[in-house]
DNA sequence: AATCAATCCCAAAGCGCTTTGGATATACGC
DNA sequence: GCGTATATCCAAAGCGCTTTGGGATTGATT
């Protein structure tokens, strides 16, 4: 059933059934509401692609996630991005398309996207220190927000991000004010926007206690399990090993509690542990919700939430144009849970390196 | 640029110009060669909207997402899912739509994902026991494969699986070989189909057997770290504690470590654990690429894969309709990581107590 | 009774593409 | 030289919707 036929149907032109579904006034109460209910009695609905054609509105959104050519995996981080940035589309009455851009095809895939035309407006994901993505997105005209930030640009561009440096700074402060002074930072990809600002949140903690950092207790991977697993391990490994770790993500968290354990350490006891959690349902770290204690120490900052903002964003872009960029900028909150506890002392370190090797 | 101003910049006819493009053979080789090159010089890419309108096909595919009404959880599983399935939409030049659909709702959005036109085919996700979707997709009449099965209805409609049931009855019974008598099950919410193929599995390996199942040690939930906890701690306290877990994922299986650690005891020397491994990129099971030995005993079948066939299949759906439904039953192949080991008889396990309650 | 402004409705022109059904020109076989 | 293919190209009709620019009709106002 087209809006052709239900016209017929009803005996009226195409032109008042289109006004009287699209709620303009211009149609009489009485035929508007029997327009409506034939249209429900047939289970008529336009159709999105000739609707769009005619509007120039595509009703939705494109979600751009860039992966390297050799196969890149997708973050679990995503899947609740995307789930809380649904939440905002299906009140809206948007569409969310998916593109996985291989990153050597960048630039045509992204003005693709534009002339397509398939979608209003793009959510930009996983940005990278060197993104070149804000001028070739501002060059298309496409109106779009950035999930995180890209450093090198200003702030003339849309984006929500957490206050990854801040939220490091305090956790790196928090370890150092309960005596920790090797402190491994278990972190994303040098590569990863995000990652560049934790280290620097970092970096900033140490430096204010005079404390010159080690390179040996700098880790930059993608956070995986065995990232984490591996990277404390060495750390553990080391002449002066470390006695706190900073985790970019609750997945690697795990692997580093793993190797804690498996280098017959406790944690807290022995090694300390806080990891930023983005508040991802299946890997939930109690607390909040739950009203236990949470297992780790977190900065803690829905990535479910920021995904919402993002999309209701960049629905507000599209409606209304030509609006100056705007800014959400995500303060963490630092939990405590169970996993942070006063640095060993050195006599306590020696008593159990005795222990293990004995 | 659109088709009507390429084609008076060539001095041709919008129909040549379409033709040259889209391969047809009635248009001379220099022709296209000169058409093609113009297009490039001019950056013209055909909008998807008005070609879509005009052939009738949306070049996009709608995976849709049930979501309970109280803001469910989205399954990590989905993100390597979408990866896989993604691979093939590149290689295809379709586009992917994401519709989290509440459940309450259902009917609905299905039959105004058919007739609103944005999608071609549809992928259904998380398959539940009394499903009814098969009927109500049938009826709307779009292209559709299931990620999982329904197992109320025949096989009259496209899926593709992995075989749970077989998958979970051959780790119940390696558990079995191994001695363990007493083999805790952490499945996945009942109402899910996998899970229910799961517990069968479980259930014929313990009555071949012939060993009575215990209602104590079987839990179904969201399959979250803290359920996998949780669940785990309860066998473990249990008069006659599990000496084995079989676990639905590796997330619960994190969970189930966990709780094993907590309880004093040691994987695999008191406790063994089989998970089943969806080979996610961000949970390493290592194994496999890795080459070293893997974490877990796990029943692996990789999700990105079923991504990628299910994709694979709707497409060719899309563009051979009519054709008849098939099946992809992918096997699980058990491999043997550090999780498991044989039953602790029960002097040593007498012993621990002692030691654990001192 | 004529005028005016609302009010309600419609015909038709697009949106940018594909595709049908020719038209024209060139080559071929006899 | 004539019919017959064959190769190239084109005008125009959709696809299903919105929207412009009026045309009737009605009721109130002069």
């Amino acid at each position: 059933m087209n809006l052709k036929q239900l016209s017929q149907v009803l005996g009226l032109s195409q032109t008042t059934v289109s006004r009287a579904l699209n709620g303009y006034p211009e149609v009489a109460e009485a035929t508007r509401q029997k327009i409506v209910d034939a249209a429900e009695r047939h289970g008529y609905r336009p159709n999105a692609r000739a609707k769009s054609l005619a509007t120039g509105r595509a009703m939705a959104v494109g979600h751009v996630l860039p992966v390297s050519a050799k196969g890149e995996i997708v973050n679990p981080v995503f899947a609740d991005f995307i789930a809380g940035a649904s939440e905002s589309y299906l009140a809206h009455g948007y569409d969310l398309v998916l593109s996985l851009v291989p990153d050597d095809a960048e630039e045509d895939a992204y003005r693709e996207l534009a002339t397509k035309g398939s979608v209003d407006g793009i959510i930009v994901h996983n940005p990278r220190i060197d993104d070149r993505r804000i001028p070739l997105l501002r060059d298309i005209g496409l109106p779009f927000v950035v999930h995180g930030r890209i450093s090198r640009h200003g702030d003339d561009y849309d984006w929500v991000d957490v206050n990854n440096l801040r939220a490091f700074r305090r956790a790196a402060e928090f370890l150092l004010d309960l005596g920790h002074r090797r402190i491994g930072l278990i972190n994303g990809q040098t590569a990863m926007d995000f990652a560049d600002r934790r280290l620097h949140g970092y970096l900033e903690a140490l430096e204010a206690r005079e404390i010159a950092p080690d390179p040996a207790l700098i880790a930059s991977d993608l956070m995986t399990e065995s990232y984490g697993h591996t990277a404390a391990s060495a750390m553990l490994a080391l002449p002066d090993p470390a006695t706190a770790f900073l985790c970019s993500s609750m997945i690697p968290a795990l692997g580093a509690r793993r190797a804690i354990e498996e280098a017959g350490l406790d944690m807290p006891r022995d090694v300390s542990v806080i990891t930023h959690d983005d508040d991802l349902g299946y890997l939930s770290n109690g607390g909040a919700a739950g009203g236990s204690v949470p297992i780790f120490t977190a900065t803690r900052s829905s990535v479910r939430l920021a995904g919402r903002l993002c999309a209701e964003r960049v629905i507000d872009l599209v409606q209304t144009p030509g609006q100056a960029p705007q800014q959400h900028l995500l303060e963490a909150d630092l939990t405590v849970g169970r996993s942070t506890g006063p640095a060993p002392r050195a006599a306590d370190r020696h008593r159990e390196d005795t222990a293990r090797n004995a």
